[in-house]
DNA sequence: TGGCCGCCTTGATAACCGTCAAGTGGCGCG
DNA sequence: CGCGCCACTTGACGGTTATCAAGGCGGCCA
């Protein structure tokens, strides 16, 4: 199921990338000293909807999809954190409950630091306040853009818009130089993510492999003309 | 036009309510020597889409509109702030120029506060930080919602989402004691807030009217079965 | 191996919404 | 007063998308 890991904060591969850069040694080894690392199973979950937030969750490797639950029980997946990413922050710094449910994705390792250490790191190094805000900002920029591409573009050119910002962090180049990815998420969470239905999706899917843009087999795409593809993320 | 006003930020009625809270008497006072309020004409703009950022705005009456314009031109409306609001703080903490234009939407008065001041009152008061992460939590969820709602909502349910939004802010008594709103904007700026067409509003103000939930009059809204109209603000 | 269950695809249909077009009404200005 | 402009409304139409329904495919387990 899950299990808890040894490695050290000091050799952690995204330490340069997240919050805690911010930190001076004496500051990382209080944090190695505490933080609680995990490996999680894909389809396990680091918290739900409505949890009080008892600390924050660092991802080490792996993918994390932040989920909400609708009045009707369903679920919308909102948006994908990768390594080096922070999670429950906000919640943390609003001191409110979570607002939404935090899944695994994929096979991950996430650390767990508690509240209390996080509020003394927090007091000793004002930098590490100033990554939060960093954070949060490049968060509310995301969800700013995100709006205001589903209000100008269609379904396909967000698809095409999701397909990029997935190939950056999941895309590589094949033994023939061909650009590869394997897909993290299902269609399903596809279609949630640009606001779609997930038929809608697998029609756009199919238009896009008749343009001969990409092909799709199962979660494994391979692109065909890049550039074609960039020259259509803009409005229909 | 626009003209330059007297005003102390000790008089201030939103000083309560805003960012500058945190700041003790003497930070006031030099906050009180260095701003530079002004009153502005619907119509005007305080910045445009690309300037740099020289600083930020405080909102002391009237209300701003955030814009942003796509590719051919056309400007978006995204957000509106209100009295105690700061407006441009974003771009100020991201180092960065506008990513929007913000435009007078009535008569207004705004205090202008240079990037140098609110740089020297940052390191003064670690407090004043703190409320500027707040309010970018609070920017962040707002964003996050949105989101969710055009995702899960129709068109007609954003509007009657963002008339209870408005109302909280513009709405009042009239003498026979109905729930009155004067809109503060156009159907046009409706419909790129909600992300609709505003034929698209028209019509569904059409239908808000025919079931009986509100009787419009330019811009006046007269609310007639309010607990109805809450009770749609699920998805269809 | 066979059967079951989810995920995905595909088709048919209808609802929703955007676009185009014409018409109305308010408002400022000559 | 008449004119034109602009925002808004209304109608007609078409496109996009959601919904409902059926079928295929692969994985998992007995």
């Amino acid at each position: 199921m899950t299990g808890e890991l040894g490695g050290s904060c000091f050799g952690c591969q995204v330490r340069h990338t997240s919050e805690w850069c911010a930190l001076d040694d004496a500051e990382l080894a209080l944090l190695n000293n505490v933080k609680v690392p995990k490996s999680y199973e894909a389809g396990t979950t680091l918290f739900h909807q409505g949890d009080d937030c008892d600390g924050i969750y660092c991802v080490s490797s792996g993918l994390i999809g932040i989920r909400r639950l609708d009045a009707d029980g369903n679920s919308t997946l909102m948006r994908l954190c990768g390594p080096g990413e922070t999670v429950g922050y906000r919640s943390f710094l609003k001191k409110s409950g979570h607002r939404s449910t935090a899944e695994i994705m994929m096979p991950s390792v996430v650390c767990f630091v508690r509240r209390a250490t996080v509020r003394t790191l927090l007091e000793q190094n004002p930098n590490l306040g100033l990554r939060f805000l960093d954070h949060t900002l490049r968060d509310a920029e995301e969800f700013e853009d995100r709006h205001f591409e589903s209000v100008t573009l269609t379904v396909k050119a967000r698809l095409l818009s999701l397909l990029m910002v997935l190939y950056e962090r999941f895309g590589y180049l094949n033994e023939n130089g061909e650009s590869m990815m394997d897909l993290p998420i299902s269609r399903q969470d596809i279609a949630a993510l640009i606001g779609a239905s997930p038929e809608t999706i697998s029609r756009s899917i199919s238009t896009v492999q008749d343009e001969g843009l990409a092909q799709f087999k199962g979660r494994e795409v391979r692109f065909r003309n890049m550039d074609a593809l960039i020259e259509q993320l803009r409005p229909a």
